[in-house]
DNA sequence: TAGTTTATTAGAATGATTCTAATTTAACTT
DNA sequence: AAGTTAAATTAGAATCATTCTAATAAACTA
């Protein structure tokens, strides 16, 4: 989807998103977008923008990464009570995940499909699906 | 699995999972297991116990439910950020969860059937494969 | 540029969970 | 049954992720 061959235009993504495009968002757009394909939770975000030199605060690290969310450009995941990760992927897919390291794989949505789904009660509609495939002793390098 | 018509033996089953039953993990364990099927939270079982009388703390409570967790009694699932639920279902099924009212109601496992998993690491191996379905509008009541 | 709206921020507040250290209880021994 | 020991319970403090607050700053609009 992103990728680092062809430039990015953050303004303008965050643009769209119907946000104005601020040193800091635009900051932590290219460190989710420019190379893709990123699991993060708000910590790892925060010390990585740190590190960058760019002083961005936890709290707008989080403003941010929910703003990214509710305009589609994000998704959050639960995997572990008490962390939000959040995937640059926002395409139909599934996740790995390595109980031992923590790490967070993407499954590709159509290496699996859902057979019968239960009925639903009336009115009710589907807005995700989640699955995740727990994993343990790998550590998710080979 | 368990139910109301034949008695259970509380005691036994504490023991079995290699505890003491003690006042607090037999009153919790029938809180639990007497009318089966539920999924509750810490608060929740906690003030529930408070409610019938007994003086459970929820520092006990947690242990509780982590001993009876790691003892095949119960299984934490995480839909939430910031809040794990016990079911007391531990058989091979998955979740509906209902967003706007937070209920959250088992889907029998051969329900759904997963088609292709995706080809693990070496050494890998899935401990377990959860399944959410997020559903929206709909009070989970009917 | 002035005025208005939206963002950012430090630090406080919150909420779930875990930890600590002291007390109590269960189980075992004699 | 009393004494001993290991395990369990507890209140309250501590922790950690996250959210809130209210003040400052930057972006947009006219």
């Amino acid at each position: 989807m992103h990728n680092a061959v062809e430039a990015i235009d953050f303004a303008e993504l965050v643009r769209k998103a119907g946000l104005r495009p601020t040193r800091q968002r635009l900051s932590l757009a290219r460190q989710l977008f420019l190379n893709g394909d990123r699991h993060v939770t708000a910590e790892q975000l925060h010390s990585e923008s740190l590190g960058q030199g760019f002083g961005v605060s936890l709290a707008t690290v989080y403003n941010t990464l929910h703003q990214f969310t509710t305009a589609g450009l994000l998704r959050e995941l639960v995997v572990d009570a008490g962390r939000s990760y959040f995937d640059t992927n926002v395409s139909a897919h599934h996740h790995l995940y390595f109980e031992d390291s923590g790490e967070l794989r993407d499954v590709p949505g159509d290496n699996v499909t859902i057979g019968d789904l239960p009925a639903l009660p009336d009115g009710a509609e589907i807005s995700r699906v989640d699955i995740i495939i727990r994993v343990k002793n790998g550590d998710g390098t080979s």
